[in-house]
DNA sequence: CGCAGCCTTGACCATTATCAACGCTGGTGG
DNA sequence: CCACCAGCGTTGATAATGGTCAAGGCTGCG
C-alpha cells in the first residue's frame, strides 16, 4: 500500500528518541518494541534523505524499493488521473511512515511539500528485519488499521460532505498530524498551498479560498498569516464539520 | 480500522478450503499459511453466524468485541452523518475479513446485504491466536496493505472523477471482489441495490439510473436483469473509466 | 390482483466548477 | 534600495454537473 500516519499522541510515550542513527530523533518511532539488537541492524540499514520543496521521494507505477520514515518537513501523497487531475490521499509529517506496497510497484506518488528529511530502508532488508522482528509487524498493522480507519473518513467527507464541511473537518483533523510542531491547541499550520488543500478535499482552489473567506467573516476563525491561522470559536467548527449548521 | 478485501486471485491458490471446522469452507483464506496445531486451535474458537438481507453485524461507536471472516453473501461496510446521509466505504463477498478497530470501538458499521454468513471470533481469543502465529499478522497486514491501495483508488474516484466515471470504474473493479461467483467475464452481478451503489460512489439514486441509462443506450452495456448486467464493450468502459472520452 | 419497494424519467434548481481579472507578497536583479 | 515579476490567493460573473422534487412504471410477493 502507502503511507501509514503516526499513532495517536497518546503512543507517544512509547516512542524512543535518536534511536536511528543514521537519521537522527523520530525516526524509527514505528517500532517502539523492538529489541536493541534488532535497534542496532536497522541502525545500519537505514539511509537518511533530504529531500527540497516539491522534489519527488515516490512516482506511482516505480518498482517498489524502499519503505520510509518521515523525520521532518511534510510530505503529500497523492494519485493522478491521466488528464492531470489531483487526488491527495494524505500529508504526511515526521513520525510518518510510508512506502507500502502489495505488489511490486508504488500505487501512488509522494513528493515534498516543505523542505524534509526521510529515513529510507531497502525493502529486502526491511523484509529480513521483519522476519526478525515480529513486533514490528504488529506496529504496521497497528498503523496500517488506523489510516484505513482515517481513509473511511475522507471518504464520508469527498463522497458525502459539502464544501463547507469539508474544510471544517480538514481543520479540526490537521492539527493531530503535526506532532513535531507542539503548536497552541487553537492554532492551525497549514504548510500545504491552498491548491493541495483543495486536491485534498475534492474541491478547486477558488472554493477553498471563499469557503475560508466565509468562516473568517462568520468570526470562526482568523488568519494570522497565510499558512496560520487561529480557531476563535471551536465548537462551531465542530458542529460545522459534521453538517449541525 | 475496518475491512480487509480477499486478496486477488493469483492468491487464491494458497487457501485451504474448508479450514475452519465451525464455518465451512473459505472462512480461514486469510490465515493461508497458519500451522495445523493453530488451525485446530483457531477452529474451536470460531463461531459461524447467519445474517438475514439487511441484518446489521456492526454498529460504529459499539465496543470492538469480535473479528469477523465472510463465508457466503454480501456485506455493505459504511459510515453515517448525524443526518443520515451515508457513505458505503466498501462491499464485502466471501474471504473478506473485517473488524480490525484501533480503540475500543468500531470506527463504521456494516449490515448484510443480501443473506450473509460470517466467521466470528472474540477478540481476545484473536488475540492469543496473533501471538502464537505470528504469520497470521503478516497476512494481515498484506491484506490491509491491499484495502489502503483501494482505499487511495476510491479517494480519487470520490474526489476527482465525474459521475460516468465513478459509474465505470465501479463496474470495471466489481467483478474482481466476489470470488464466490465465477461468472463468464464479461457479466457483472450487482447484489447491491441503485441506492447502495450511490451511496458508495458519493451520488445519488437518480443519477447513478441515469448514467447506467446512457452506457445502455451506447451499446456499452446491457442490462440482463435487474441485477446483472453484461459488459459489450470493455474497452470503451475502461477508457470511459479514467476520463479518457 | 394489488401493493410495496425499487427503478426510471423529466423538470427544475443549487452547489460548485470554470473563466477571468485583480491584488498581495516575496525574491531577484538592476 | 527599489522595482519588477512570478506565484499564490482572492473575488466576481457565468456555466455546468449533479442534486432535488415529482410522477410514473416495473416487478415480485402476498
Amino acid at each position: 500500500m502507502l503511507a501509514l500516519k503516526s499513532l495517536p499522541p497518546d503512543c507517544a510515550g512509547r516512542r524512543r528518541e535518536s534511536a536511528c542513527g543514521s537519521c537522527g530523533a523520530r525516526s524509527l518511532s514505528v517500532c517502539a518494541s523492538i529489541p536493541d539488537k534488532d535497534l542496532h541492524r536497522l541502525t545500519d540499514l537505514a539511509e537518511a534523505v533530504t529531500l527540497a520543496p516539491g522534489e519527488p521521494l515516490i512516482r506511482e507505477g516505480e518498482p517498489a524499493g524502499h519503505v520510509f520514515n518521515v523525520t521532518s518537513g511534510s510530505i503529500r501523497v497523492f494519485k493522478l488521473l491521466p488528464d492531470g487531475r489531483r487526488q491527495i490521499t494524505g500529508f504526511l509529517f515526521a513520525g510518518d511512515f510510508l512506502g507500502l506496497a502489495t505488489g511490486e510497484a508504488y500505487a501512488f506518488s509522494a513528493e515534498a511539500i516543505e523542505a524534509a528529511t526521510v529515513c529510507r530502508f531497502r525493502r529486502p532488508e526491511y523484509r529480513a528485519l521483519i522476519r526478525d522482528c515480529p513486533a514490528l509487524e504488529g506496529a504496521l498493522l497497528d498503523r496500517a488499521t488506523h489510516e484505513l480507519a482515517a481513509a473511511q473518513n475522507q471518504m464520508l467527507l469527498l463522497g458525502r460532505k459539502t464544501a463547507m464541511e469539508r474544510l471544517c473537518s480538514f481543520l479540526l483533523d490537521l492539527p493531530s498530524h503535526d506532532p513535531a510542531r507542539p503548536t497552541p491547541a487553537d492554532i492551525i499550520r497549514l504548510p500545504m498551498t491552498r491548491a493541495e488543500i483543495a486536491d485534498y478535499l475534492g474541491l478547486t482552489i477558488e472554493t477553498v479560498s471563499r469557503v475560508l473567506g466565509k468562516l473568517k467573516t462568520q468570526g470562526v476563525v482568523r488568519l494570522m498569516t497565510m499558512n496560520e491561522l487561529r480557531v476563535e470559536r471551536p465548537e462551531q467548527l465542530r458542529a460545522l464539520a459534521d453538517g449541525e449548521a
